[in-house]
This record gives C-alpha cells, structure tokens and sequence, in this order.
DNA sequence: TCAATAGTGTCTGTTAGACATTATGGA
DNA sequence: TCCATAATGTCTAACAGACACTATTGA
C-alpha cells in the first residue's frame, strides 16, 4: 500500500461474532496469480495525522461504517515480519456490532478468530494482543455490548461473554450479577428462535451506580 | 538528543518507592541558562533495535543497573507536544527495587509522582498511562514485589499495594489473602524498626498453584 | 507504665456456584 | 405428549471486612 520500508503501521484487528464464534476481518492482498495472501487492514499514518484517525480510516474502506469501539492495543516492534515491512506496528482492536458487517468492501472477508489463514507473524501477534486486551477490559467495561445488536436476549449476552472469555459461565449466577450491575433494561419484546420458551429483549441502559462496581464481574466457571 | 523531527520516541517512566510516596525518575535536559527543564528518559530506537531494546538502553545510563521490571504501557501519537518532536512515542515502564537506585547519574532526580514539575503534555500523559498499567497488572502479576527488596515485611509489602492502588487495605484480609496465594515464605529474621513489636521478614517465593488464582486479588479497602 | 506496631482468631454479611423448579413454546 | 429453552428461587461454601484480642518491643 504504501512505499518502501514505512517507520510506523496501523494495523486494525476487527471482530464481530458470527454464529457461535468470534471473526476477525482480513483482506486478500494483489497477487492474482499467486496463491492467496490474507493481511490485517493496515497502513502508514499520514504525515498531519494522529494514529487514532489513522486507524479510523484503514478501517472505513473495509467496512461500511465505523465499528462501535476502536482502542489501541499496543505497539509492535520487534523483528517478527509485517508485510509492509514497517520498524513498527500499532495494533488497534474494533468490535463491531452483530449484523453490522452486511456490506463488506471488495476483497475482505471474516475468519473464525481461532482458524484464521497464514498471516506475517506480527499480525499474528497483534491478534493475540487484540484478543487478550478485549478479555482484559471486559471485566472494567461493558464492551460485550458492542458486539450486539440494539435490542437482545440474555442467552445472546452471555454467548458473547463466553465467546470473549473463552470460558462457559453460569447462568444463574451471570443473570443475577447483571441485575445487580444495573446494564441493561427490558423491552416489552419477546423472540422466540426454534424450540423452547420465548426470550424477553433487552437493550443496554446504563445506570448511575451508587456506590462501587464498574462493569459486570464474574468469577463464575462452569456452566449447566 | 536525536536529530530533527524522528517518527519515533522511546519513553520510560522509571518508578520506585521513597518513604511513603511513588516516584518518578526524571532527567535535566541542556539549557544551563535558561530555567530548568525536565523530561522522562527518551531516545528515537536504532535501526537495528526493537523497541523493548530501544527501552533498556534509555535507562541504562541514568539508572545504575537494569530494573526489576521493563515492559511497554502503550503507543502515545495524538499532537501533544513531546520534547523531541517526534510523531509517535512509545511507552514504557520500568519497576525498580526499594533501595537499588544508590547511583543516579549524572542529572537525574527522583520526584513523586503527584507532584512533578512541568514536563511536555505528552511525556505526562504517559506517565497517566503508565500508572493505569501498573495498577491493572497489579491483580493479574505479582508485580508489587519487583518495587522491594529481597527480603521486606509484611507491612512493607501492604504499603506498596497502598501506594499502587491508591487507596488503603485491610490487615488482616490482606493477610489473609496473601497467604492463600502463596507467593511468600517467611525467613528467619526478624526486624525492629522504630517502636513496637519486631516483624518477621519474608521473601517472594511463588508456589504452583493447584487450581486457580493468578495474583493477589483484593476487594478490601478501608483499613485500621 | 504506656504507646506503637505485629500478628491472629472470630463473627457476620455478601455472593458465586450448584441445584431444583416452574413457565412456555415447538415438534 | 415430549423436549428444549427461559426464568427464578433456595441452599451452601467461601470469603471480604470488621472487630477484638494477644504479643513484643522502645520510650
């Protein structure tokens, strides 16, 4: 994309849930005639730039619109390869809403996060980095809401949870701390997908918190 | 110290304990007539260099030896000023032991980290930055030990957890606490200090955990 | 002796996780 | 009807924080 041996790249992890997994957006690089090559969106930063725009806009060709987060991850300079052979990389992480991805621009496509396609291995590493950073925020922040649609069930909620935790929780325990957390609010909505009873929708409504907690807080494992 | 306009600075924000408060390493730069200037220990990395190395040859010269503890905060390039101009600053943060920062060099000074003397916009905004890493790390790694020496008290030990969170502990939980994560083994000394009983010194010796814990973990907060 | 700090034992309220039960729809 | 999922109530073990107490030194 850019010339020779740039100092710096921005390099964007983007994740969106698909089903019961966890995508990350790439996008197949020239090489007609070569076998494929998948590449992380990325870019130098422009000269009257800061690297949170430079980041926006690598994202924005590939996407329709702008994801619902998009936060540093860390910087990557060490001597693992990047395809533009950039000194250094900064990782970003975007999370993108469910459904959001509809319209995605020519040569990208989404990969289960745990079966993505040979990438540089700085990418690599800056996708690790993405996922630990989301896991680790997850528990300071609400951002499991980013990654669903307006209005949604419980069910919904907690496989997001999981899907970013990695771990079953239990449900019982997960609805209570969410009562108490104050997050979310119920419609007057009900949906019912396939067998069993219905699911209320709920949508995320934040609340003044008197006292102490900042986001959701489980300890809880293993799950029913 | 580097020539006009470099893409990138490396930055460390170097922290050890004095007495009672955190402090922050900082160094005098040039301009003997004009009034004093100071900035964090900075350096534009080599082309041969990543910047973790970058990173341990800032501190090199000012501190006597290597810290305890070198890792990286995060990637600074909005437009806030920094002293060498540069269009990105990665950084860093270093943990050094109570006790070992004897040889300062040349012109550097230790100052708490709540009252420092104006230092560019940027090189404050990584010293935020690194205190918010410091504290989040502090639950997930035993990071706290790296700020003393070999062998501390149990009191000493709180302090430094009260002076990384900001805020005070209970004794008897952090105890409590601090003995079922198993990261500390008494030795047979015993020191005096001042008036009251004499208290045991420990050393950090982290043992396998059988099922869970990582760090410390500390709900408590208000003391006796 | 008093003051100050170290170190411990007990009590209680909160809560995570397990378990059980009811509710409600589709096949 | 049976089955699958939603939603909720209760029990229990673990634990954080409060409190009280003993232990051991210096002044």
């Amino acid at each position: 994309m850019s010339a020779r041996r740039p100092a710096l790249s921005v390099d964007v992890v983007s994740l969106t849930p698909h089903g019961r997994r966890l995508t990350v957006l790439l996008v197949r690089v020239g090489d007609s005639r070569s076998k494929e090559r998948w590449e992380l969106p990325n870019d130098a930063p422009r000269s009257d730039e800061t690297i949170d725009e430079a980041a926006a806009r690598v994202v924005r060709p590939t996407l329709g619109a702008q994801p619902a987060m998009l936060e540093q991850v860390a910087a990557f300079g060490d001597r693992r390869r990047h395809p533009s052979d950039a000194a250094v990389s900064i990782g970003y992480v975007a999370l993108v809403a469910s459904g959001a991805s509809a319209s995605l621009g020519g040569d990208a496509a989404w990969f289960p996060v745990d079966e993505l396609p040979p990438i540089a291995p700085r990418q690599r590493a800056i996708v690790d980095g993405a996922m630990h950073a989301v896991r680790a925020r997850l528990d300071q922040s609400p951002i499991a809401f980013r990654l669903l649609p307006s209005t949604f069930t419980l069910s919904q909620l907690q496989e997001i949870y999981e899907l970013l935790l990695g771990r079953r929780l239990h449900k019982a325990s997960f609805r209570r701390a969410l009562h108490a957390s104050w997050l979310v609010e119920p419609t007057d909505e009900w949906r019912s997908e396939g067998r069993g009873r219905p699911a209320q929708l709920f949508r995320y409504a934040p609340r003044k918190r008197r006292g102490s907690r900042r986001g959701v807080r489980f300890e809880g494992v293993s799950g029913t």
